[in-house]
DNA sequence: ACACATCTACGAACTCTTTCGTATAGTTCG
DNA sequence: CGAACTATACGAAAGAGTTCGTAGATGTGT
Protein backbone atom coordinates (compact mmCIF):
# COMPACT_ATOMS: atom_id res chain seq x y z
CA UNK A 1 0.00 0.00 0.00
CA UNK A 2 2.11 2.96 -1.49
CA UNK A 3 1.54 5.95 0.84
CA UNK A 4 0.93 8.00 -2.64
CA UNK A 5 0.91 11.94 -1.31
CA UNK A 6 -1.49 13.15 -3.90
CA UNK A 7 -1.16 17.10 -3.74
CA UNK A 8 -5.15 18.78 -3.36
CA UNK A 9 -7.06 19.75 -5.79
CA UNK A 10 -7.93 23.19 -6.70
CA UNK A 11 -11.31 23.49 -4.69
CA UNK A 12 -9.43 21.74 -1.84
CA UNK A 13 -6.93 24.18 -1.51
CA UNK A 14 -9.32 27.34 -1.53
CA UNK A 15 -11.21 25.70 1.44
CA UNK A 16 -7.41 24.87 2.86
CA UNK A 17 -6.72 28.47 2.80
CA UNK A 18 -9.54 29.32 4.44
CA UNK A 19 -8.97 27.10 7.75
CA UNK A 20 -4.95 28.26 8.00
CA UNK A 21 -6.32 31.59 7.82
CA UNK A 22 -9.01 31.58 10.39
CA UNK A 23 -8.37 28.25 12.49
CA UNK A 24 -10.77 25.40 13.21
CA UNK A 25 -14.09 26.21 11.73
CA UNK A 26 -17.58 25.28 11.27
CA UNK A 27 -18.85 24.58 7.41
CA UNK A 28 -20.72 27.85 7.29
CA UNK A 29 -17.94 29.81 8.39
CA UNK A 30 -15.52 28.47 5.56
CA UNK A 31 -19.02 28.93 3.03
CA UNK A 32 -19.18 32.57 4.33
CA UNK A 33 -15.27 33.30 4.09
CA UNK A 34 -15.72 31.94 0.46
CA UNK A 35 -18.50 33.90 -0.18
CA UNK A 36 -21.56 33.20 -2.77
CA UNK A 37 -19.36 31.33 -5.05
CA UNK A 38 -20.15 27.84 -3.43
CA UNK A 39 -23.15 26.93 -2.43
CA UNK A 40 -23.38 25.36 1.37
CA UNK A 41 -23.60 22.02 0.74
CA UNK A 42 -20.70 22.17 -2.12
CA UNK A 43 -18.42 23.24 1.26
CA UNK A 44 -19.88 20.92 3.14
CA UNK A 45 -19.48 17.66 0.68
CA UNK A 46 -15.79 18.98 -0.39
CA UNK A 47 -14.95 18.75 3.31
CA UNK A 48 -15.93 15.65 3.44
CA UNK A 49 -14.35 14.03 1.19
CA UNK A 50 -11.00 16.12 2.81
CA UNK A 51 -11.44 14.26 5.37
CA UNK A 52 -12.06 10.91 3.80
CA UNK A 53 -8.62 11.86 2.35
CA UNK A 54 -7.03 13.15 5.46
CA UNK A 55 -6.82 16.84 4.35
CA UNK A 56 -8.72 17.79 7.12
CA UNK A 57 -9.55 17.30 11.13
CA UNK A 58 -13.30 16.41 12.14
CA UNK A 59 -14.58 17.71 15.40
CA UNK A 60 -18.03 15.93 15.98
CA UNK A 61 -18.19 16.68 19.84
CA UNK A 62 -21.19 19.26 19.10
CA UNK A 63 -23.59 18.84 16.67
CA UNK A 64 -21.98 21.71 14.08
CA UNK A 65 -18.78 19.85 13.53
CA UNK A 66 -15.64 21.92 13.11
CA UNK A 67 -13.10 21.36 10.98
CA UNK A 68 -9.11 21.95 10.66
CA UNK A 69 -6.37 21.43 8.37
CA UNK A 70 -4.60 17.83 9.01
CA UNK A 71 -1.25 19.98 7.92
CA UNK A 72 0.30 22.80 8.42
CA UNK A 73 -0.36 25.60 5.28
CA UNK A 74 4.36 25.70 5.29
CA UNK A 75 4.13 21.50 4.94
CA UNK A 76 1.04 22.12 2.12
CA UNK A 77 2.89 24.92 0.31
CA UNK A 78 6.32 22.06 0.54
CA UNK A 79 4.73 19.87 -1.05
CA UNK A 80 3.37 21.50 -3.69
CA UNK A 81 6.78 23.15 -4.49
CA UNK A 82 7.97 19.84 -4.43
CA UNK A 83 5.60 18.74 -6.80
CA UNK A 84 5.69 21.53 -9.03
CA UNK A 85 9.86 21.12 -9.48
CA UNK A 86 9.89 17.48 -10.00
CA UNK A 87 7.02 18.03 -12.92
CA UNK A 88 8.56 20.89 -14.79
CA UNK A 89 12.01 21.71 -13.60
CA UNK A 90 13.81 18.27 -13.52
CA UNK A 91 13.06 18.63 -9.62
CA UNK A 92 15.38 21.53 -9.78
CA UNK A 93 14.49 24.26 -6.75
CA UNK A 94 16.80 26.93 -8.26
CA UNK A 95 15.14 26.81 -11.43
CA UNK A 96 12.28 27.24 -10.10
CA UNK A 97 12.90 30.09 -7.54
CA UNK A 98 14.56 32.00 -10.50
CA UNK A 99 11.22 31.98 -12.83
CA UNK A 100 9.31 32.51 -9.97
CA UNK A 101 11.87 35.82 -9.42
CA UNK A 102 10.40 36.68 -13.13
CA UNK A 103 7.73 35.38 -12.72
CA UNK A 104 6.48 38.19 -10.37
CA UNK A 105 8.21 41.29 -9.64
CA UNK A 106 9.37 41.07 -6.34
CA UNK A 107 9.19 43.94 -3.94
CA UNK A 108 11.82 45.56 -2.46
CA UNK A 109 11.67 44.14 1.33
CA UNK A 110 10.59 41.10 -0.49
CA UNK A 111 14.28 40.75 -2.23
CA UNK A 112 15.76 41.58 0.87
CA UNK A 113 14.27 38.99 2.63
CA UNK A 114 15.18 36.48 0.20
CA UNK A 115 19.08 37.98 0.70
CA UNK A 116 19.05 37.86 4.43
CA UNK A 117 17.91 34.10 4.31
CA UNK A 118 20.58 33.29 1.35
CA UNK A 119 22.97 34.80 4.16
CA UNK A 120 21.84 32.86 6.79
CA UNK A 121 22.57 29.86 4.83
CA UNK A 122 25.96 31.08 4.72
CA UNK A 123 26.44 31.48 8.18
CA UNK A 124 24.38 27.84 9.07
CA UNK A 125 26.39 25.45 6.78
CA UNK B 1 -12.97 35.71 -23.10
CA UNK B 2 -11.42 33.30 -25.25
CA UNK B 3 -7.92 33.61 -23.85
CA UNK B 4 -8.64 31.89 -20.56
CA UNK B 5 -5.29 30.34 -19.86
CA UNK B 6 -5.64 27.35 -18.50
CA UNK B 7 -2.47 25.71 -17.08
CA UNK B 8 -1.60 22.13 -18.69
CA UNK B 9 -2.58 18.71 -17.35
CA UNK B 10 -0.39 16.15 -15.93
CA UNK B 11 -0.35 13.96 -18.66
CA UNK B 12 -0.23 17.14 -21.39
CA UNK B 13 3.02 18.42 -19.01
CA UNK B 14 4.41 14.92 -19.54
CA UNK B 15 4.08 15.29 -23.38
CA UNK B 16 5.64 18.87 -23.33
CA UNK B 17 8.73 17.81 -21.70
CA UNK B 18 9.36 15.11 -24.39
CA UNK B 19 9.15 17.93 -26.92
CA UNK B 20 10.94 20.80 -25.48
CA UNK B 21 13.60 17.73 -24.38
CA UNK B 22 13.54 16.53 -27.88
CA UNK B 23 12.57 19.12 -30.34
CA UNK B 24 9.65 18.11 -32.57
CA UNK B 25 8.65 15.03 -32.77
CA UNK B 26 6.42 12.06 -34.33
CA UNK B 27 3.66 10.49 -32.12
CA UNK B 28 6.15 7.34 -32.07
CA UNK B 29 9.09 9.36 -31.14
CA UNK B 30 7.19 10.75 -27.74
CA UNK B 31 5.39 7.24 -27.02
CA UNK B 32 8.80 5.60 -27.21
CA UNK B 33 10.78 8.21 -24.91
CA UNK B 34 8.01 8.08 -22.67
CA UNK B 35 8.42 3.95 -22.06
CA UNK B 36 5.66 1.40 -22.16
CA UNK B 37 3.75 3.97 -19.44
CA UNK B 38 1.32 5.02 -22.15
CA UNK B 39 0.59 3.11 -24.92
CA UNK B 40 0.78 4.57 -28.50
CA UNK B 41 -2.67 5.56 -29.11
CA UNK B 42 -2.94 7.12 -25.61
CA UNK B 43 -0.03 9.73 -26.46
CA UNK B 44 -1.73 10.32 -30.25
CA UNK B 45 -5.25 10.86 -28.62
CA UNK B 46 -3.06 13.44 -25.99
CA UNK B 47 -1.28 14.97 -28.97
CA UNK B 48 -4.66 15.68 -30.79
CA UNK B 49 -6.11 17.52 -27.66
CA UNK B 50 -3.52 19.29 -27.33
CA UNK B 51 -3.51 20.67 -30.78
CA UNK B 52 -7.25 21.51 -30.17
CA UNK B 53 -5.91 23.09 -26.88
CA UNK B 54 -3.35 25.13 -28.60
CA UNK B 55 -0.48 23.69 -26.51
CA UNK B 56 0.89 22.28 -29.09
CA UNK B 57 1.54 23.00 -32.86
CA UNK B 58 1.14 20.28 -35.51
CA UNK B 59 3.17 19.91 -39.04
CA UNK B 60 0.55 17.98 -41.72
CA UNK B 61 2.99 18.05 -44.49
CA UNK B 62 3.92 14.44 -44.22
CA UNK B 63 1.55 11.31 -43.69
CA UNK B 64 3.48 11.20 -40.43
CA UNK B 65 2.37 14.02 -38.56
CA UNK B 66 5.34 16.19 -36.15
CA UNK B 67 4.39 18.00 -33.14
CA UNK B 68 6.24 20.86 -31.40
CA UNK B 69 5.37 23.06 -28.64
CA UNK B 70 3.76 25.80 -28.80
CA UNK B 71 5.16 27.75 -25.92
CA UNK B 72 8.65 28.00 -24.63
CA UNK B 73 9.40 25.83 -21.34
CA UNK B 74 10.63 28.77 -19.79
CA UNK B 75 7.08 30.66 -20.75
CA UNK B 76 5.26 27.54 -19.48
CA UNK B 77 7.47 27.53 -16.70
CA UNK B 78 6.64 31.08 -15.68
CA UNK B 79 2.78 30.62 -15.84
CA UNK B 80 2.86 27.34 -14.10
CA UNK B 81 5.16 29.14 -11.00
CA UNK B 82 2.64 32.11 -11.45
CA UNK B 83 -0.55 30.29 -11.22
CA UNK B 84 1.33 28.56 -8.01
CA UNK B 85 1.88 31.43 -6.10
CA UNK B 86 -1.73 32.86 -6.69
CA UNK B 87 -3.16 29.72 -5.36
CA UNK B 88 -0.85 28.99 -2.76
CA UNK B 89 1.57 31.42 -1.70
CA UNK B 90 -1.07 35.24 -1.93
CA UNK B 91 0.67 35.83 -5.32
CA UNK B 92 3.61 36.31 -3.39
CA UNK B 93 6.87 35.14 -5.65
CA UNK B 94 8.98 34.93 -2.80
CA UNK B 95 6.72 33.48 -0.19
CA UNK B 96 7.14 30.66 -2.77
CA UNK B 97 10.66 31.18 -3.53
CA UNK B 98 12.00 30.72 0.13
CA UNK B 99 9.79 27.92 0.58
CA UNK B 100 11.05 26.45 -2.49
CA UNK B 101 14.65 26.68 -1.35
CA UNK B 102 13.21 24.92 2.02
CA UNK B 103 11.53 22.12 -0.34
CA UNK B 104 14.63 20.96 -1.70
CA UNK B 105 18.05 21.75 -0.60
CA UNK B 106 19.91 23.87 -3.34
CA UNK B 107 23.57 22.96 -4.12
CA UNK B 108 25.95 25.79 -3.14
CA UNK B 109 26.56 26.17 -7.55
CA UNK B 110 22.67 26.55 -7.38
CA UNK B 111 22.85 29.38 -4.48
CA UNK B 112 25.44 31.11 -6.18
CA UNK B 113 23.56 31.17 -9.35
CA UNK B 114 20.97 32.52 -7.50
CA UNK B 115 22.41 35.25 -5.79
CA UNK B 116 24.41 35.92 -8.67
CA UNK B 117 20.72 36.72 -10.27
CA UNK B 118 19.97 38.78 -7.18
CA UNK B 119 22.71 41.02 -7.88
CA UNK B 120 21.89 41.68 -11.12
CA UNK B 121 18.61 43.08 -10.15
CA UNK B 122 20.76 45.62 -7.74
CA UNK B 123 22.26 47.13 -10.07
CA UNK B 124 19.89 47.11 -12.95
CA UNK B 125 17.34 48.72 -10.80
C1' DA C 1 -2.04 -7.23 -56.61
C1' DC C 2 -1.70 -8.84 -51.95
C1' DA C 3 -0.30 -9.03 -47.36
C1' DC C 4 1.36 -6.46 -43.89
C1' DA C 5 2.92 -2.44 -41.31
C1' DT C 6 1.96 2.21 -39.87
C1' DC C 7 -0.61 6.17 -39.46
C1' DT C 8 -4.70 9.19 -37.94
C1' DA C 9 -9.38 9.59 -36.28
C1' DC C 10 -12.76 8.57 -33.18
C1' DG C 11 -15.60 6.67 -29.68
C1' DA C 12 -16.29 4.45 -25.34
C1' DA C 13 -15.16 3.49 -20.71
C1' DC C 14 -13.50 4.79 -16.48
C1' DT C 15 -11.87 7.89 -12.86
C1' DC C 16 -11.70 12.12 -10.50
C1' DT C 17 -13.49 16.64 -9.41
C1' DT C 18 -17.03 19.79 -8.57
C1' DT C 19 -21.61 21.11 -8.07
C1' DC C 20 -25.96 21.16 -5.84
C1' DG C 21 -30.69 19.24 -4.63
C1' DT C 22 -33.16 16.50 -1.55
C1' DA C 23 -33.75 13.70 2.53
C1' DT C 24 -33.53 13.38 7.29
C1' DA C 25 -32.65 14.47 11.93
C1' DG C 26 -31.83 17.64 15.84
C1' DT C 27 -32.74 22.45 17.94
C1' DT C 28 -35.40 26.48 19.12
C1' DC C 29 -39.20 28.87 20.40
C1' DG C 30 -44.12 30.47 19.89
C1' DC D 1 -46.90 20.19 20.04
C1' DG D 2 -45.49 22.05 15.63
C1' DA D 3 -43.35 25.44 12.48
C1' DA D 4 -39.14 27.25 11.21
C1' DC D 5 -34.42 26.85 11.24
C1' DT D 6 -29.97 24.50 10.91
C1' DA D 7 -27.19 20.70 10.64
C1' DT D 8 -25.22 16.30 8.21
C1' DA D 9 -25.59 12.68 4.76
C1' DC D 10 -26.22 11.08 0.40
C1' DG D 11 -27.06 10.63 -4.52
C1' DA D 12 -26.66 12.14 -8.96
C1' DA D 13 -25.31 14.89 -12.70
C1' DA D 14 -22.00 17.46 -15.29
C1' DG D 15 -17.37 18.29 -16.67
C1' DA D 16 -12.52 17.30 -17.21
C1' DG D 17 -8.83 14.10 -17.81
C1' DT D 18 -6.93 9.68 -19.14
C1' DT D 19 -6.76 5.36 -21.29
C1' DC D 20 -7.02 2.34 -25.06
C1' DG D 21 -9.44 -0.42 -28.75
C1' DT D 22 -11.09 -0.47 -33.29
C1' DA D 23 -11.81 1.33 -37.86
C1' DG D 24 -10.20 2.99 -41.98
C1' DA D 25 -6.70 5.23 -44.89
C1' DT D 26 -2.11 5.10 -46.69
C1' DG D 27 2.51 3.34 -47.48
C1' DT D 28 5.89 -0.77 -48.27
C1' DG D 29 7.81 -4.98 -49.81
C1' DT D 30 7.30 -9.29 -52.32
Amino acid sequence: MPSARRRPTDAELAILRVLWAQGPSTVREVAAEMGRESAYTTVLKLLQIMTDKGLVRRDESSRTHVYRAARSERATQRQLVRDLADRAFGGSAARLVMQALAAKKASPDELAEIRRWLAEQDTSA
